[in-house]
DNA sequence: ACCGTCAAGTTCGAAATGGAACCATAAAGG
DNA sequence: CCTTTATGGTTCCATTTCGAACTTGACGGT
């Protein structure tokens, strides 16, 4: 049963790299995930991200008070005010429902502003109010050292060349949607263990 | 009013790149995240984390029915076998309680099962059933074939590059913690804000 | 000028999430 | 040997979150 475990390392994206795996203090599962992962990027910037958000905006919640959608509206006007919550949307990931209500608690606090474009009166451009400025430059500081703590370890050509990489990737993120959503259907084998999953939670209590 | 967006873009981590910004079709604020944003990195990695698990965890949840947390399971079984919950909380960063509750319902699924271990009868390891093995065998392909997806626009030679730049920042992370838990206070200037936030809209300027 | 379509934002409700407290077992220390 | 402390795992509950439906305003075609 065990041996199914096959044909993971090779063949696939992964590449030898010259940092020797089992010289790292990790523990197995997490060196399996880096070493012998066909996904080794999604799992990378994953355990990065889950490793720096959590720590991050738990820190922005105790001092401002504010989760995280609503911190990233602060932030996201503080790079470049006066968009609309359709943007921060797009840039950020989060649904627009979810901006809907930081928005409006971020209003009710005086740290942003609405205000109704009169062109199209769909549209309402967000704006940074004192307070809400004060707040973005107090935190950026903390933000800035948090990035740095990451990069730590790169050296400064290293981190140009991460950022290039990085960004010729984000750049490509508009394509990926479609094709993402609905993949090509492939052979349907998977379904049999949906059958009884989506619906019937009921033995499953 | 828009030049308070000041010295973002010198002096910090940003560094200048062969791409040429404004020639992408992406709206300001993307662009102002990528270009003039002294936390790249993080808002690079998010982006693409965002842009990427949200499409691919809804396709899993469309076709096995299984949320993420519970996917993270049979995929990590699947890369290592008889592992424990522990494990896989610290590798891919979700909470206990969460995982405890996805086990349950992959046991109830019969896709996995928890074996308690006689030697320290705290620790219990999980096990792929057949039903389980053979999902993770299926999806893999979607995984594999998402992933390169996202890796398209990057040569081998730069994807081996990127590979070895992350693996550093994530053998890094077991470090961060304390570090990015509690900062230094630092002036408390930031407070203010905190006080009424919970509940009181009464302007906090 | 009217109707259908679409996009930006909001509302609503069901479900997932994660912090805190808890339980059981094991190790450490007197 | 008994108490204290630590760890893997579970339960409970308040909160958050996101999909889906809805509202409002613009635009294009006839």
């Amino acid at each position: 049963m065990a041996n199914q475990t096959k044909r993971l390392g090779e063949g696939t994206n992964v590449v030898p790299l010259e940092i020797r795996q089992g010289t790292t203090g990790l523990e197995a599962l997490t060196e399996a995930k880096l070493w012998h992962n066909p996904c080794w990027f999604a799992f990378r910037f994953n355990h990065i991200a889950l490793r720096y958000n959590t720590p991050l905006y738990g820190w922005i919640k105790r001092t401002t008070g504010l989760s995280r959608p609503e911190f990233v509206v602060i932030y996201s006007l503080g790079l470049l005010d006066g968009t609309q919550a359709r943007d921060i949307s797009i840039s950020s990931g989060f649904p627009k429902n979810t901006l809907s209500r930081a928005i409006d608690k971020l209003c009710g606090l005086g740290l942003i502003e609405r205000r109704s474009d009169a062109a199209d009166r769909r549209n309402q451009t967000l704006h940074l109010l004192p307070a809400g400025r004060c707040m973005f430059d107090e935190t950026l500081q903390q933000f800035i050292a948090f990035e740095e703590r990451m990069l730590r370890s790169l050296t400064p050509s290293e981190r140009h060349t991460l950022s290039n990489l990085l960004a010729k990737i984000v750049l490509d993120t508009p394509n990926w949607a479609q094709e993402i959503e609905e993949p090509e259907v492939e052979e349907p084998e998977v379904e049999e263990p949906e059958v009884e999953v989506g619906d019937a939670p009921e033995e499953t209590a």
